[in-house]
DNA sequence: TTGAGAATAT
DNA sequence: CATATTCTCA
């Protein structure tokens, strides 16, 4: 690389005043094309500015690594061999955001402006590149270094979802490094001494010290939901008790997860159990305090395996429990779902024993918008039927059976309603999206981010119906088992 | 400021 | 390997 900083322009045509700010703005000036490096590099060196060039990306990269503080600003063409502008663009903008860079092409092609843009260029400068143009390029050093700290981390954070690296399901996130200089928190420093390791740039010994190589290094992995539903399905087949670090690795790696320690490994099951425990111990606080006196398992059942079905009758969503969690609803919810068993079950007539009740999946109603429910019949904790009482109501008191349903005043089996006769529930107001939610679940919902989880009511965890499909919902929070 | 999730230390 | 602590981000 060609990194000779003469000033042979300096005399010449001196736009600005020696020891003023402009002057002596360090450059570092990247293009393959060597005619072309020189007739810029003595541009900028006309306008006072002190310039590096580089005929390679990669070159440009590595003095930027070690020497970071020692430009200002950094102008690359577009198309190049080996690492083009692109790349270069969202490398800087993951390891060194604060850099401002200028992008020089002669393709002027808008979508080309556009990526260049995209991927964090300051600028765009078409060839040939006027004089005037160079001459401002300061200005964006000015800009970059005014921007709150914030601004610069909010923007680093967008550059990080944006052009983040995906490694099959392992999201893994650069580091931040060095940017800002001055700007950064004191305790980086501190951070830095205990570490033992790099310096800052300048610091940093000349005898070739380059193994601080950003990017290379530590990288922060993310649980996605695909990744987490591997690790439940392998920890439930090898048991919570049997699922240690090294054994779930060992699998998740079989299946094709790369990137993947058991370090990593161990401390997403730390978290899992920790999880786990603490359903536990919030289930048994609910049953404790509210339904003591009452029949109550021993444990909550886990949810089964997604039910084969999913109601969708007159446009309303619903998702289906197995019965015997029926006694695991709010009491709002036990009432409602009773209704719900008995119009089902009667209306199409699909079961005869109470086996087959108990077995029956039980539609839960999905309620529109608002955080509480649905003015509905209160049903008092110790009238609350066992699975068995609703189905001996079902099975041999039409009559009480019917007056539940929907409040509606018909009194025997052959008055209900057929199903089309039903009513559509009226649509929830236009202007209430903010709790449109469309079914829940109890206990279980894994959150996967602050923006993924649902809305907590009662015991149950309302979510958003952003898919058509609720199976993958269910594969997630209830895996299939393996094999 | 805090809570959660991941990394790292014990 | 389990658990505690630290770090980072939102």
């Amino acid at each position: 690389m060609d990194t000779n900083t003469t000033k042979e322009g300096e005399g010449k045509a001196m736009l600005m005043t020696k020891n003023k700010f402009p002057f002596g703005l360090r450059v570092l000036l990247v293009d393959d094309d060597r005619t072309s490096l020189q007739v810029w590099g003595r541009m900028l060196q006309a306008c006072g500015y002190q310039v590096t060039k580089c005929l390679r990306a990669e070159d440009a990269l590595v003095m930027l690594r070690s020497y970071r503080s020692r430009f200002d600003i950094l102008i690359s063409d577009l198309h190049m061999p080996g690492m083009d502008g692109f790349k270069l663009l969202q490398i800087i903008g993951l390891e060194m955001a604060d850099l401002p860079v200028i992008v020089i092409s002669s393709d002027d092609d808008y979508n080309t402006i556009q990526k260049g843009l995209i991927n964090g260029a300051c600028d765009f400068l078409v060839k040939p590149i006027p004089m005037e143009a160079l001459k401002m390029v300061w200005k964006y050093v000015v800009c970059k270094r005014r921007m709150k700290l914030e601004e610069v981390q909010k923007q680093q954070q967008q550059q990080l979802w944006n052009v983040g690296h995906y490694y099959g399901d392992v999201h893994l996130r650069l580091p931040y490094r060095d940017h800002q200089h001055n700007l950064l928190p004191l305790n980086e420093g501190i951070k830095r001494l205990k570490r033992g390791t790099d310096g800052d740039e300048d610091e940093c010994k000349a005898s070739g010290d380059h193994d601080h190589v950003v990017g290379a290094k530590k990288s922060r992995m993310i649980w996605t939901a695909d990744l987490h539903h591997k690790f439940v399905a392998i920890v439930n087949e090898l048991g919570l008790k049997r699922a240690v670090p090294k054994k779930i690795l060992e699998r998740m790696q079989a299946m094709g997860v790369p990137n993947l320690t058991r370090e990593k490994v161990a401390s997403h099951l730390q978290k899992y159990r920790i999880y786990l425990q603490k359903q536990k111990d919030d289930a048994l606080q609910k049953t404790d305090q509210h339904l003591a006196p009452l029949r109550r398992p021993q444990e909550i059942p886990p949810l089964g395996p997604p039910p084969p079905h999913t109601f969708n009758h007159h446009a309303q969503m619903m998702n289906t429990y197995p019965n015997h969690q029926l006694d695991l609803l709010t009491q709002f919810q036990r009432a409602r779902t009773v209704r719900s068993i008995i119009r089902s079950s009667q209306l199409n007539n699909i079961v005869t024993t109470h086996e087959e009740f108990q077995n029956l999946p039980v539609p839960v109603e999905a309620h529109h918008g608002q955080n509480k429910p649905l003015t509905t019949t209160q049903m008092a904790d110790d009238q609350t039927p066992t699975s068995e009482q609703i189905w001996n109501e079902i099975k041999g008191a039409d009559h009480v059976a019917a007056k539940e349903i929907d409040g509606s005043t018909c009194t025997t089996k052959s008055e209900l309603p057929g199903l089309h006769d039903i009513a559509p529930r009226p649509p929830p107001p236009l202007h209430d999206t903010s709790g449109d939610f469309s079914f829940f679940f109890k206990n279980n919902a894994l959150r996967r981010s602050s923006g993924d989880c649902g809305l907590l009511l009662n015991e149950y965890t309302l979510f958003r119906d952003n898919s058509e499909d609720y199976s993958s919902l269910w594969n997630e929070i209830c895996p299939p088992s393996q094999g």
